[in-house]
DNA sequence: GCCCAGGAGTGTG
DNA sequence: CACACTCATGGG
């Protein structure tokens, strides 16, 4: 595959199995040299580790530009100053702030709406082959056989039946009534909105509860308040806290323990019982 | 084969 | 409010 263009980007600190292996984020591969190649937007990328940052090469007609990367990987996010915020927990400083490069990313919205419908109740491995059914059926063609995400217009072709063809399962009629109810131009005006209404707007679509509102909030619309909580942050918040219970009620835990940076909080917990509970294994590879 | 999965929707007590 | 049940299916 031939590089259409090669830059350095300055972020640090970056550990890129962790912030793209972590399953925030579906596109991506881990190569055998250790560098990432993914799909953002149009473009296909590999990322490598270099010193101060990363390399970039962008293979595509339309190549990622260094501004795009760096908004997708959230360079301006002061890690040092986020860790010192959450450090003040007890729980969090004793080693699960060890995890210094997990960034989060900023996906595109439209992506991580659709992305994190298909999520529930599926593991992580069979969540990135969904994707990819759906982006070899209907989004457009990058270079030879690797598709974008499909947009919303792509996807409005696709019929429930379709849909069940990628393997979605029940899932497909809940991707068809999104495309049916949410107009384009709702997510340009969600972006606007504070951390509360959009949650409540977003789960207003088909298949969008608590969970998947809050997923959308973070990893889609940068909302680093937003604390989404699954099987594994459940079990985490009651290992770690001894905190059980409804999703309001551990939500609120989360708001008051962690404030405007719980988003993170969430994602440096996720990561680390997600690594305890495949600890041997390479937790970027199976599950 | 068995188990579980980055849950949501619906019905019932 | 709390549970209980169903939904389709593939990866470990």
């Amino acid at each position: 595959m031939r590089a259409e263009s090669r830059f350095g980007l300055r972020v640090e600190p970056i550990d890129l199995d962790a912030t793209l292996g972590c399953g925030q984020t579906f596109r991506w591969r881990r190569d055998p040299d250790g560098s990432w190649t993914g799909i953002v937007g149009r473009s296909i990328l590999r990322l490598s580790a270099s010193s101060g940052g990363l390399t970039v090469d962008s293979m595509a007609a339309s190549p990622c530009t260094k501004k795009d990367i760096s908004t997708y990987l959230r360079t301006s996010d002061d890690i040092a100053s986020i860790q010192k915020n959450l450090g003040r927990d007890d729980v969090l400083s004793r080693g699960i702030l060890q995890i210094g490069g997990l960034r989060l990313v900023k996906m595109d919205e439209w992506e991580c709406l659709i992305s994190y419908v298909l999520a529930t109740y599926a593991n992580i491995p069979r969540i990135k082959t969904m994707i990819d059914s759906v982006a070899t059926a209907f989004g457009a063609e990058i270079l030879d056989g690797v598709h974008a995400f499909p947009c919303v217009n792509d996807l409005r072709e696709a019929s429930t039946e379709d849909l069940s063809r990628c393997g979605l399962g029940y899932r497909a009629r809940y991707v068809r009534a999104i495309c049916e109810v949410l107009d384009p131009r709702d997510l340009d005006r969600m972006k606007r909105l504070g951390y509360a209404d959009l949650r409540n707007e977003l789960k207003q679509l088909p298949g969008v509860g608590d969970k998947v509102a809050d997923c959308v909030a973070l990893f889609g619309f940068g909302r680093l308040e937003a604390f989404p909580i699954d099987v594994w942050i459940k079990r985490a918040l009651s290992r770690l806290y001894g905190v059980t219970g409804s999703y309001a009620k551990l939500s609120e835990f989360a708001r008051l323990r962690f404030g405007g940076f719980a988003g993170y909080a969430q994602e440096y917990m996720f990561y680390n019982e997600r690594s305890l509970a495949t600890a041997g294994r390479c937790i970027f590879s199976e599950e």
